[in-house]
DNA sequence: CACATAATGATACGATGTATCAATACGTAC
DNA sequence: GTACGTATTGATACATCGTATCATTATGTG
């Protein structure tokens, strides 16, 4: 019962900046400047990435705004094998994350076993599951194709 | 198929320092003063704490020492949900984490059906799948017994 | 013992954030 | 549209986690 949902593109682009007035945020120039570029990169990204991107928005503002998008959901915060963080775009779904050790791509799974799974787990483990985190890692096919690089 | 590892203490504590000579390393006074440390530890850490515990021994020794045995597999690095690192003593047979968010303390379990799931979803994504991590987030019956706090 | 090399420690540096706080932009009420 | 209170910003400093450099020291070996 895997869903490769990396596979379908993404229909509907959620409106960032919307998304944030709706939680009472202002729609600043900065904020604005910020979620556009997010909205043109999407397929993972560093902050300081994004703020290389934009010497207009200062570093500061552009780790809040991130933060800002984290909870409210859209973003998600992942891990390469080094524990380096990485963003990208969320989908709706709770889904799970594949990254290329070679070039740092990161991909998206869903798999409805994993989830019964660790629900069972959780289950069997004293204490109150708040939480999990779970990253794939592997070396992509193009990485595979280009055994030097 | 849950085992619930963290119930079953350690009954043979690997000689660290040996491991280290086994693959060529020196057996230095600083490397037996951090493995020292560690062994007595054992239950999840940040090198900076142990850093601080041995101010004989200077941080970037430390921090060097925690990365060979890293590499030789007999401590394992894992991440808070916010990203910070936490080490622990390794065992022989892979396994996962658990993490009280409240008050930090690892704790493991091995579940046969995690593996084997997550095989069966590596073998369904393109590349060759190379590792994995995954963390389970929750709050440890102490910290539900101690509301505030 | 002498020598080659491994290891150390001090220091600087880089990445990833957060705290502070004065200055500014924003939304609202009028 | 002006005034006002507040949210936001940017500069800076700071904290954490780790690596690079490099002169000095310790170690194992012949």
């Amino acid at each position: 019962m895997i869903q490769g949902i990396n596979t379908t593109p993404r229909t509907s682009r959620p409106d960032l900046l919307a998304i944030l007035e709706d939680q009472g945020y202002r729609p600043t120039n900065q904020r604005r400047d910020v979620v556009s570029l997010l909205e043109r990169k999407g397929e993972g990204f560093t902050v300081e990435e994004v703020s290389g991107e934009l010497p207009g928005v200062g570093r500061a503002t552009v780790y809040r705004t991130i933060k800002l998008l984290l909870k409210a959901g859209v973003l998600c915060k992942l891990a390469l094998p080094d524990g380096a963080p990485k963003y990208i775009m969320a989908r709706a779904e709770h889904h799970h994350h594949t990254v290329c050790v070679k070039c740092g791509t990161v991909g998206e799974f869903r798999d409805t076993t994993v989830e019964r799974v660790l629900r069972a787990v959780g289950a069997e483990i004293p204490g109150e599951i708040v939480g999990h985190r779970m990253e794939l890692y592997l070396v992509c096919l193009d990485c595979q194709d280009r055994p030097e690089g």
